[in-house]
Formats: structure tokens, C-alpha cells, sequence
DNA sequence: CTATTAAATTAATAACGTCAACTCTAGCTC
DNA sequence: GAGCTAGAGTTGACGTTATTAATTTAATAG
């Protein structure tokens, strides 16, 4: 074998390179600031280099959702409190899905949206991964809070972390994609989502208390 | 007065056939389909005729928006059989609201998704005005039914609709943006989340019950 | 008919994604 | 060390795009 290529780590690092000048590009001008030109440009090497990393705008395009949801799985992580009881847990994570939307809508937008076809390609196993990973959080908090007793709800912690997720990015989707909720803040929608979704899912019970003490 | 222009009325025809060719075209080839050129092509007219009636691709992607809202509108409006108890007349918006989203994902897509940059122009009315007509069917019918006693919320017909339509686009974006809901068909998940959202705003008065029985 | 003027076409520019041909260079074999 | 080789990077080119300026077309008023 003549010339070693690159170690694994070495291209590990082009990549990130790459996609992290992409992701500064986006994050100053939007979609149409992002073009492998700039890129190349802002990396000072040729406009062609990066075909070598990413195959594609669209993969490159893929790689940077991806990265929004890993950033996104950051943020609720870092905002969880381990200590704090189990349904407040629920609660800090809510905040920081909402807080990080609010603050980078960019970021925020590139991770629920379809960018250049109508296809959602069964490839990037990545960005399906980090789909599923960003929302695992959600789902385990839950998980962990219904465990402990500290919530009880008529559903498993699948289906209401499903929920939970919709509920609160259908409230930052409709605020970062334009002004929807028109005078009023998500801040405040947000909570009422989340105690009405687990008031609601306790319902069950409160319902039970009802009929017994009937 | 010289060559008379064209009518009012004929510009807005024009309007419409670029529009309608435009929205063709996505329909069957997604974004990356939709050019001037292409949209003149099938008009049989020139690549620049188009931009006397829309200054720019910005704006003729706008006005798409626009459309995909008229568009959800109209699916509402038709779904709701005005003969119905209001209450269940809520459940045939969410329905249909559901079913436009994903029998036709790229329209769904054209109403929520920023495509362009990251900002959303405080420019075009006539997208504003779609937008608030549509989310209005769902306040109307929320109202409605709060006005005819069948719903008993415990808190106003803007916040709860807001609340609802969050919770159904949440899920349909969920969907559309991607098998994020794996297994699942949004159509199961969709009635539990408006089930848990009313009773969940029901719940003061349950808790109102649960509180007198005691 | 002529002047006027909106509508439509053409030509041109700059940027884009992508690809093929090319150069360069670091390491392998001998 | 000489020469080969393959991977990394560059350049040039093609086709397409949005957009603008210059130009042509055509209809109507006088």
C-alpha cells in the first residue's frame, strides 16, 4: 500500500471542520449563506475539497441536522438538574427544549425541517440517530419520573414522551416559524402545555378518585 | 392613455396560473423543482415573464405558503359538518387537519418550514392573513363549542386552540419531517393528544369535582 | 399613422452544484 | 535513493439558477 491515507481520527477532524464552518456560515446568514464555495472559502482550501468529506450539499445539509439535534440533546441534558426530583426533571427539560428553539431558531428550524426536496432519504443513519437519541431523553425522563412514583400516568412513558414532544415543539415550531402565537410569548404557553398534557394523562386517575367517590 | 394595462382582475388571473404552475411543480418534483424557468416552461412563456408579477423567487415561494394555509383552510372548512355538536365538530378539524398533513407533506412542509434564510420577512400580509385564518377556523370552533356549553375549558378559546393546534402540528411535523414517531401512525396518536388536551383543560373542573366529593 | 407605453423577450452576469482531468506529495517496494 | 502509486487537493468546465438591463413587441389613444 503506497501513501497512508488519513487516519480515521485525521478525517474525523476534516469533517468536523467542515461542518462546523458550515454550521457558522448558517448560523450568520441563513441557508443560502451555506454553499460549498463559502465553505471552502472560509477554510481557505478549494471549492472542491470538501466533495472528498461530503458527498453531496444534501449530505452535507444531513450532517448539519444532525448536528442540530445532537446540540439539542445537549442542551436538555446539560439543563437537567440529577438531583432534583423526577417531575421537575420533566420540567427542566421542557424549558431547555423551548429556551434553545427560542434562541437559535436557525438551529432549531434545521432540525424539524425538510430543506431541499420533499424526500426524507432512508439514509444518514447519523441523522436518524441523533433523531432518535435527542428524543430518548425525553422519553427516559419520563421513564425515570413514572418510575419513581413521582408521576403517575395512564399511558406508558413512550407514548407520553411522544406527546410531551409534540406538544412543546408544535409551540416552538409556531414561534420560530413566524409569528403565530401573535402577542403572546411560548414562555407562557409552554408551561400551560406541559401541565395540561399531565394533567390530562393523569386524568385516568383523577377520573378513578371521581367514580369511587361516587 | 397608451396600450391600456392589463385589468386588475387579469393580473390576478396571471398571478394565480404562475402560482398554480409553481405549486405543480413542487407537488410533483419538491422544492428543488420549483425555478422560474421551469415555471415559465410550463407556461410557455419566457424565463423572465414571471417576475412582473413576482419581484423575486422569494416572494413567489411566499405566496405558495400563502396557498398551502388556503389550502388547510379549505380542508377544515370542508371537514366540519356544521350540523354536528360542537364538540365533535373539534374532532373533525383535528382529523382533517391531520389527514391534509399527510396525504400531502410537501404541502404541509410549505406552511411551517422556513425555506429560505433564517428570517421570516415582516413583508407579505397576505401570508400573515392566511395564516390567522387558518389557525381562526380552530379558535371558531373552539369557541363555539365553549359558547354552546358542550366544552367546559378552564381557560380561553385563543389559548386552548393554540394549544390544539400546536399539538396536531407538533405530531403531523413529527411525521412529515421524518419516521420520527417510528412505529406508531400519528393517526393513533393524534386523538389521545386532543383526549389528554381536553381533559387536561377540563381538569380544573374534575379537580373542582374531586375537591366538592370530598 | 404615429407616439406611447405596458408586456414580453433576449442577452448577460454572477453564483451555484457537480464532475473530470489534473497536480502534488507522502510513503511503499525494490 | 529511484520510481511508482494512491490519496488529497486544485483547476477548469458544464449546466443550471436568480436576477437585471436592454431590447423588442403590440395595442391603443390621438
Amino acid at each position: 500500500m503506497p501513501r497512508q491515507s488519513l487516519t480515521e481520527h485525521a478525517v474525523e477532524q476534516r469533517r468536523s471542520e467542515i461542518l462546523n464552518a458550515a454550521m457558522t456560515l448558517f448560523e450568520a446568514g441563513g441557508l443560502e449563506a451555506v454553499s460549498f464555495r463559502k465553505v471552502a472559502a472560509a477554510l481557505g482550501c478549494s471549492y472542491s475539497a470538501p466533495y472528498r468529506y461530503f458527498p453531496s450539499k444534501d449530505a452535507l445539509l444531513t450532517a448539519m441536522r444532525a448536528e442540530a439535534f445532537r446540540w439539542m440533546e445537549r442542551s436538555m441534558l446539560e439543563a437537567i438538574v440529577p438531583t432534583a426530583p423526577p417531575r421537575q426533571r420533566l420540567w427542566q427539560l421542557a424549558e431547555a427544549f423551548v429556551r434553545a428553539g427560542i434562541e437559535r431558531p436557525g438551529r432549531y428550524a434545521l432540525m424539524f425541517f425538510r430543506l431541499p426536496g420533499v424526500e426524507e432519504g432512508p439514509r444518514s443513519l447519523e441523522l436518524a440517530a441523533a433523531k432518535r437519541d435527542s428524543l430518548d431523553v425525553c422519553t427516559r425522563t419520563v421513564a425515570a419520573a413514572q418510575a419513581s412514583g413521582d408521576l403517575k400516568l395512564s399511558v406508558d412513558p413512550l407514548t407520553a414522551s411522544h406527546l410531551f414532544w409534540a406538544g412543546a415543539h408544535g409551540l416552538v415550531s409556531l414561534e420560530v416559524a413566524g409569528q403565530f402565537v401573535m402577542g403572546r410569548q411560548v414562555h407562557q404557553l409552554v408551561p400551560q402545555m406541559v401541565r395540561t398534557l399531565m394533567h390530562g394523562l393523569e386524568q385516568a386517575e383523577a377520573d378513578r378518585v371521581v367514580a369511587l367517590s361516587h
